[in-house]
DNA sequence: AAATGTACTTGCAAAATGCAAGTGAAATTT
DNA sequence: AAATTTCACTTGCATTTTGCAAGTACATTT
């Protein structure tokens, strides 16, 4: 599987690695919807296939956007993810919220992150970053936000 | 040539029209290099294939994102141009192009291009949509940028 | 020890992509 | 005005990618 560069360009060459539709579902999954197992991805509403799914974890392995470390809870499980150059595809997909915001037919939830974004993108992008880069499951109790599902935290 | 939508999610529905190698490089041509004919898109660094160059202006036509025009200076082409929904991409490839040039080894040129988007963002995104509205070839002298070629203006 | 959960892998059909050549109308050259 | 070239596609076919269903192997639960 390797990626063949197309030209010298940002927009070219950014489409050579994320140019199809799944790889910025899964980075959106770990980005803002506190998913971090391979099940978990499986188990989103868009119902990537499996085979598709280990390709992709693969390939943005390599490209250096998520990275597969053991489960903190459980040997059965691995725990993907994102890398800075991964956090900092946040710009990138909060764009992709607010234009898919304006033209297309989303939930109610989407739209009220949306306007979160939309609100102060900058203190979002901040707190969710700073979320992201916590090590331990147990340290992200993140930022409460309506889109996104926080992982239990527990308090026993 | 149908479009399924996967979920509600505005990352996905976006990912359903703008989820491949190709779209988003078709827009990146109108929106920056100053391209708006079939031969442009054709002769790109990229070298896109025919068949899929037709089939991609078809889409992003139906999906109201170009709309495809009679060629004001001659009746054997066709002028492509981007709508509103096509201009509001605008921020969207602008952070694709800041990730790019953070990340992917690009051209020195591009690199100047995004060096301008990081300095000023908003001037450079308003002075560049007032020139894709502009109706015909001739109004459209564009601002000077590094990046962009303008298309050539008969002062005759 | 058997059943279940988790992360994949495999095989194959279907769809998308890539390449080369062809078509037809308009513009240009001769 | 006939021939050539430009332009925007279209077509046929090989290759690659995607999608679906089933299977495997190890870990955990019962």
């Amino acid at each position: 599987m390797k990626i063949r560069k197309r030209s010298d360009c940002p927009v070219s060459s950014t489409l050579d690695i994320l140019g199809d539709k799944w790889s910025l579902l899964i980075i959106r999954d770990i980005m803002f919807q506190g998913k971090n197992t391979y099940g978990d991805f499986a188990q989103s509403a868009e119902k990537i296939a499996t085979n598709i799914l280990a390709d992709r974890l693969m390939l943005l392995d390599e490209a250096g956007i998520v990275e597969k470390k053991d489960h903190p809870e459980s040997k059965a499980k691995f725990y993907y993810r994102l890398t800075e150059k991964g956090i900092d595809l946040m710009p990138l997909l909060m764009e992709v919220i607010l234009w898919g915001d304006k033209y297309m037919d989303i939930s109610a939830e989407a739209r009220i992150f949306a306007r979160q974004i939309r609100k102060d993108k900058g203190t979002l992008l901040k707190a969710l970053s700073v979320d992201l880069r916590k090590q331990t499951t147990k340290e992200r109790a993140r930022t409460s936000l309506p889109a996104t599902k926080a992982p239990r935290t527990r308090t026993t």
